[in-house]
DNA sequence: AGTATAACTTGCATTTTACAAGTTAGATCG
DNA sequence: CGATCTAACTTGTAAAATGCAAGTTATACT
């Protein structure tokens, strides 16, 4: 069963699936949090801030809440205190692999020629 | 062929391939262009600025600037004047789609419960 | 030639993100 | 069991991105 949809702050720009899909995760941080746990599978908050990408501690914790809200993640241990205790990938955010998948292999062909860095994770 | 890597304004956060096709089309606006571009075929300026989600004048230019820098969009006639010259998308664009199409199926799973006035579009 | 209008620009307000501290409370150590 | 450590945030302010309402330019049409 998916969560109930409680008031969500999210104003929608539109009637369209993706502009709305991108109202909750489109902005410019929400979609690394998210591969961050589909590599890891757990991640406390500490590790996030850990991460190559270096997120501002006061946007991780705005991210974290805002994605919590919408049920796309969650504490590993729902009712104990923050303190190491980890966020995870729900149902819905889980769901969102393929949108991380396609991204990451379009940038093999179509980033990598301007950033011949990248690498490969998926 | 692939357009030759031009001096790419974009900075990148990291090698990570998610993170960086991100920093290229991560914004608030990209995916929405590209989006009308998939649907439409083509799209003039005053077309965009038609489009239910309302982007503002000066964004729209910038965007459609920076995504044609990068080789996403491109001028229906290159050589052409801007009027009534609209734009389309590149064998790169047209590569994004799958992204496009995960976050709409998404959607309708995910995001409907929180906006049931959402549409399916593909 | 005159007018309408598509494709932008410009100036400024608002919102989001960035950076550097500071705060709080549960865990650990002695 | 009291002091210390530190993970998980908050706060304050600066910088950047976005939003809004005009204005400008040049081409197409009459």
């Amino acid at each position: 069963m998916a969560a109930a949809p409680k008031a969500v702050a999210a104003q929608w720009r539109s009637v369209c699936p993706i502009a709305s899909s991108l109202d909750l995760v489109g902005d410019k941080w929400s979609l690394v949090i998210i591969r961050d746990l589909i590599q890891h599978g757990t991640r406390t908050y500490s590790q996030f801030t850990s991460s190559p990408e270096h997120i501002s501690t006061n946007i991780l914790a705005a991210r974290l809440k805002a994605l919590s809200a919408v049920g796309i993640i969650e504490h590993v241990d729902p009712t104990g205190v923050a303190r190491n205790n980890a966020y995870q990938l729900t149902e819905s955010g889980k769901a969102l692999r393929p949108v991380l998948e396609a991204l990451g292999h379009w940038a093999q062909t179509y980033v990598k020629p301007f950033h011949p860095e990248l690498v490969d994770i998926f």
